[in-house]
DNA sequence: GGTGATGTTGCTCGTGTGAGCATTTGCGCA
DNA sequence: TGCGCAAATGCTCACACGAGCAACATCACC
């Protein structure tokens, strides 16, 4: 019996979802009371042979945000749906988009917004609308200027953010990585630096995104390491880095001497950061989102269903 | 303000479809009256921003279906959904047993069932219940005796629908296409091959496939034809064959030589006949299953959702 | 074969929602 | 500034629908 109902539920919403008719109207042709009917389309809702799916660039994954919230520490969860996606392009800027939409309508208003760099970020300021806030300062949380014909993209994205929120974007003057520690220890020392990293240290939020621990990376790609480095990297258990600093699965800084030469504000000032944003999209991502949450890192993440979905362990 | 109201008709189907609350608590999460909620979400289905699947094996396209009637001479049509599909060969089986269906319901039940064989008709055997009709005696429209080890398909293919029918099945023991026009016309003069055909012109129902025109074709297979004889078909302008004789887009005979070297029915008997059901379904057969509606070669087409939409023209 | 437990069916009632209409708002144009 | 038209808004009404309940069938078990 059980057969011919589950038959007969799926000619009941072909007919109640595709043609629009009444339950009544569906009871006639399939000669069954409307109760029966409701019933029915009720069991392939509940079968879940009924899917529901918003398709549009702006699209939210409402029910997937509400179990990260439940299932993990974030206080926020913005997870936009990959529905009619085809390029992982498209993917990121829907989810930059929304990161957009979130910082926009975050309250309070950050004074201070420490941001780190990278394709990300930039297409996140991009979205940004003018005058999404009014005096925002932002401080770059993490070294990183040109090194190759990139030039300026970390800089223009802190002031592109800045100027649309109508505050001052002050730049960190310093590489990513350095090559000696006691350089890296130099330039720490610089008062220059040493004063946007204090600045970034006690920004009121930071917004930042995460790379994925293979060739593409952002950091190989600004050459600071090598696709040989980085390999090395993963074999110690490197996911992914943020803010420039390599963390394998549970969060762990993976090599402390490349960390020791790496410059930016630690991992702890996001750790006990009141509103700490990642912006983490793309099937490469799961895995850095998935330690990025589950150690603390960030007290919002927006993201891709698919991420979102790995990160909540959905996925195999 | 229509770029602010499609973004709140996206929010607003997020929490009416995804979180299943009312227009009237959208309204107040929104700020606004529930008769605007109202509003939105009708703009958001209308937009098409609302994609309802049924995601079932047996779920079918009502719409489509529809409009098949309406903008072809056809009878009726059966077009299996293909959402959640990921292969072809899932795609057929979902056909075969929609046709199964169709010919179960079919009124009034023929008497003479006149059938094909193939990959698809086999399986739609496969998928017929026992006891499906009763009394249906079977016979084979086309030629198509084991060349090779596929010894039986067709026979058995007759003989699985007539015996789940508690009918019997007439067998056409011929080659499908003979080398030599006088070996054709001397088998089809024995009295047990001409028996058979004037039965099949005569059947109150024919259930047929087609096959494409390409290498795969179920006649190169058999070895009736070689890839090159099809390649020189399609030159010509083959789109497919039924009952084994290949046709062009229009309809029409495309070699009438090896026309006149294959055995079965003529073309015309499924034209005039009253009940004439094609079975055609996968990503191949697009072309085919156009000529064969085009043409009015069949009465009724059961085939794929992806199918149906090039036969309506609406594939670019 | 009787009895209780469980699931199914038919129904009442209240609520959610769409169609249709009155009213207001916004906007072009004199 | 004022007028007229169109579009958006607020509302009434009717109706489709789901929740909850009573009656009934079905089946296991004594």
């Amino acid at each position: 019996m059980t057969d011919t109902d589950e038959l007969l539920s799926i000619r009941a919403a072909e007919l109640y979802y595709e043609e629009n008719k009444t339950q009544d109207e569906i009871g006639t042709v399939l000669r069954l009371t409307r109760w029966k009917v409701g019933r029915l389309l009720a069991q392939a809702k509940a079968s879940g042979f009924i899917r529901i799916e918003i398709v549009h660039p702006r699209a939210r994954r409402l029910s997937i945000e509400r179990r990260l919230r439940e299932s993990t520490q974030l206080t926020d969860a913005i997870v936009v749906s990959s529905a009619g996606v085809s390029s992982d392009e498209e993917l990121q800027s829907r989810t930059a988009q929304a990161a957009a939409d979130y910082l926009t309508g975050l309250r309070p208003v950050p004074r201070t917004l420490g941001i780190s760099w990278g394709r990300t970020l930039h297409e996140v300021s991009l979205h940004l609308a003018k005058g999404w806030a009014n005096g925002v300062n932002v401080v770059q949380i993490n070294g990183g200027v040109s090194l190759n014909r990139r030039a300026g993209t970390a800089a223009a994205t802190a002031v592109t953010i800045a100027h649309k929120a109508s505050g001052a974007a002050t730049l960190l003057p310093s590489p990513a990585i350095l090559e000696r520690l006691d350089t890296k220890r130099a330039i720490e020392a610089d008062r220059s630096v040493a004063a946007v990293l204090t600045l970034g240290a006690a920004a009121s939020a930071y917004l930042f995104s995460a790379g994925q621990a293979d060739r593409n990376s952002a950091l190989v790609d600004s050459g600071y390491l090598t696709a040989e480095q980085v390999a090395e990297l993963v074999r110690k258990g490197a996911v992914g880095d943020i803010v420039g600093r390599y963390i394998d699965s549970a969060g762990n800084i993976v090599d402390p001497e490349l960390d020791g030469r790496t410059v930016g504000i630690q991992l702890e000032a996001l750790r006990h950061a009141k509103t700490a944003i990642a912006v983490i999209a793309g099937g490469s991502k799961h895995s850095i989102a998935r330690a990025v949450v589950g150690s603390g890192l960030c007290t919002v993440l927006v993201t891709d269903e698919d991420t979102a979905l790995a990160v909540l362990g959905d996925d195999i």
